[in-house]
RNA sequence: GCGCCUGUAGCUCAGCUGGAUAGAGCAUCGGCCUUCUAAGCCGGCGGUCGCAGGUUCGAGUCCUGCCAGGCGCGCCA
């Protein structure tokens, strides 16, 4: 690559220069008259050396032998910046490793195999899943799905509580259903689970075990119900997120953690530091040593552990299963126990700022400008399918993963219903058609297309260039997506392709301007721009393929009934 | 009161370790269909980057203080 080249000729005069150790940055300039490469080397170097950044890069150019990296001209402009222009051929390389790694193209090695643990939506099953699991379904997918073209071998774990307060607090509302179907007034419980799921739980309840639970108020009765509360609950909530394509490779019961004796163990585990102590009746730990606010308990005065003690008990097991890298995804109103289970990791013994955690802000949607806040169904909020299943599975994806998890998210419907390009996904998507459709015109099957004899260098127009460059980005872009747990930056890149895709596509529309049109009767050059289609439609392909999102090979638009008939 | 996040064009948002005249989409205005699908493309309009200081050759980006919004601060989970 003509890249690797220029930083190498770049650090061989540096070091003529005195500046050994300089660390050389290319970019990509935004404006095209910047060249296609260059570098601000200059201007960091300026203080170090103690030379004007100008005179530095007059050197640098001077000296500077890049003839066989296949650069045209040096030139230096602004305050100091080396700006490279290269020959078209080498430009356009870059699209013979795309065709030749095709459906592998952006993956990259940085992870080295090693293993890291996703977890997400960890919804406790009390009820369908909302948005903001839906938000954390798609940002956690996709962020393993980053890990995993980064070179890391990813789990996705689910985490859930499947007893404890709001478990019975469940149940009684299913309970109370339940005798209310048969016959009997009990109302559900205030701060109970008023939604209508609970009526299709406690129906259920009545087919399969008849009114044998109706007079009866035992413990073990009441279990009963919950457990087939959390059955029922459980198996809606692996539907809703398998219809979302979502998939979890194991699931852990927070249950599993006293049965096993886990809680107790990591008691006894904490006294053993010497950080624990008694006031009050209660088992503190100081956790304030570790970075928290302030020590927090871990044992009530009733004996009972607090939800920190589970907490660090499960994320002991992560560890101890081997997983020295964890990533969390979790609302923003869960921040507030961060510190304080990384404390109690921390007395332990593991390493500070383990694990790491993705908190995403909260969801609003909005419909012709007005807010969409209630569900029948849920009781409360929208849920996870409702949305999905009104705007589509591939446009709530991709909506939830559009913004930086840092922000709160307009889901705005209008958008998500339009069918243009006006929305986001569509336009990759149909980007990616359109490459299509050339192939379907060419009578060409597309996955037996190879760079082979393609004299890539006559893809010199303007417009080429800027889409085979945008194009040599993608494994950047995947690679800091994936390094800063940030799906948005490849939805940003996608949508910035797709435009470089479009402009390029339309420029050669045959009726308007043949001389860029794709399927020229000029051989040579039809065989270069075939294999920039290819490029394009690899790199979109793959790049929604990342996301968990469709490619299509072509669109087709929802008819609008007739109105008027 | 304390902590975390956010504040960039009329709206929704990008802006990687401080670097070239602050970008995109939508909205709005003006052009372009005998098509490799116009579900599109090209161009125009539009910004004191919340406010005030500071560091720097250079600040949307770093530091300090304030203002506004969201969330969290329990022997609840």
């Amino acid at each position: 690559m003509a890249h690797e080249a220029i930083q190498a000729e770049l650090s061989r005069v540096l070091a003529e220069m005195g500046a050994h150790e300089a660390e050389v940055q290319l970019e990509r300039p935004r404006d095209p008259t910047h060249g296609d490469v260059a570098t601000n080397v200059a201007l960091t170097l300026a203080r170090s050396l103690k030379r004007s950044p100008r005179e530095i890069a007059d050197e640098l150019a001077a000296g500077l032998d890049l003839v066989r990296a296949g650069v045209e001209a040096v030139e230096v402009a602004g305050p100091g910046f080396l700006n490279f222009r290269l020959a078209s051929g080498a430009v356009a390389s870059v699209l013979g490793d795309i065709l030749a790694q095709d459906e592998r193209y952006g993956r990259s090695d940085v992870g080295a195999g090693r293993v890291v643990m996703v977890e997400f939506v960890s919804a406790n099953p009390t009820g369908p899943l909302h948005l903001g699991h839906g938000r954390q379904a798609a940002l956690g997918d996709a962020i393993a799905s980053l890990l995993d073209w980064t070179g890391w071998s990813v789990s996705r774990e689910f985490y859930y509580n499947d007893s404890g307060r709001q478990m019975e607090l469940l149940a009684r509302s299913v309970r109370a259903r339940y005798r209310q179907m048969l016959g009997k007034n009990e109302p559900v419980p205030d701060d109970g689970y008023q939604g209508e799921y609970v009526k299709d739980v406690a129906e259920s309840l009545v087919e399969e075990v008849g009114d044998r639970y109706v007079e009866d108020d035992s413990a073990e009765a009441l279990d009963a119900v919950r457990a087939h509360a959390v059955r029922m609950l459980r198996a809606e909530q692996d539907r809703d997120l398998a219809d979302f394509r979502v998939r979890f490779d194991h699931h852990f019961l927070e249950s599993s953690l006293y049965e096993e004796g886990r809680v107790d163990r990591t008691i006894q585990s904490l006294k053993d530091t010497g950080l624990v102590y008694e006031k009050d009746d209660a088992i503190w730990l100081e956790t304030s040593r570790f970075g928290d606010q302030k020590d927090r308990v871990m044992v009530r005065g009733n004996g009972q552990p607090t939800y920190f003690l589970p907490d660090v008990a499960y994320h002991m097991t992560k560890w101890e299963r081997g997983f020295q890298r964890v990533i969390n995804v979790q609302g923003s109103d869960h921040h507030g126990t961060v510190d304080r289970v990384r404390a109690g990791l921390q007395a332990l013994g593991l390493p500070a700022g383990y694990p790491e955690y993705v908190l995403h802000q909260m969801v609003r949607v909005e419909k012709e400008g007005e807010e969409v806040k209630f569900s029948k169904r849920a009781g409360s909020g929208m849920t996870l399918r409702e949305l999905y299943e009104e705007v589509g599975v591939d446009v709530t994806r991709y909506f939830f993963q559009m913004r930086k998890p840092d922000a709160h998210l307009l889901f705005d419907m209008d958008v998500a219903l339009d069918q243009s390009d006006k929305n986001p996904v569509y336009k990759v998507q149909y980007a990616h058609a359109r490459m299509c459709a050339i192939f379907r015109k060419a009578k060409l099957d597309p996955n037996e297309l190879t760079s082979g004899d393609a004299d890539l260098a006559m893809l010199g127009h303007e417009l080429e260039r800027e889409l085979v460059k945008e194009l040599a980005d993608f494994p950047g872009a995947v690679e800091r997506a994936a390094r800063e747990a940030s799906p948005h930056v490849l939805c940003d890149y996608l949508e910035q392709t797709a435009g470089a895709a479009n402009s390029w596509y339309h420029a050669g529309n045959p009726s308007r301007n043949p001389e860029l049109a794709v399927l020229t009767d000029d051989a040579d050059l039809r065989a270069a721009r075939l294999a920039l289609a290819r490029g394009v439609q690899v790199v979109l392909r793959n790049g929604l393929t990342v996301l968990g999102i469709d490619a299509p090979d072509e669109m087709i638009r929802d008819e609008p009934e007739d109105e008027d008939a």
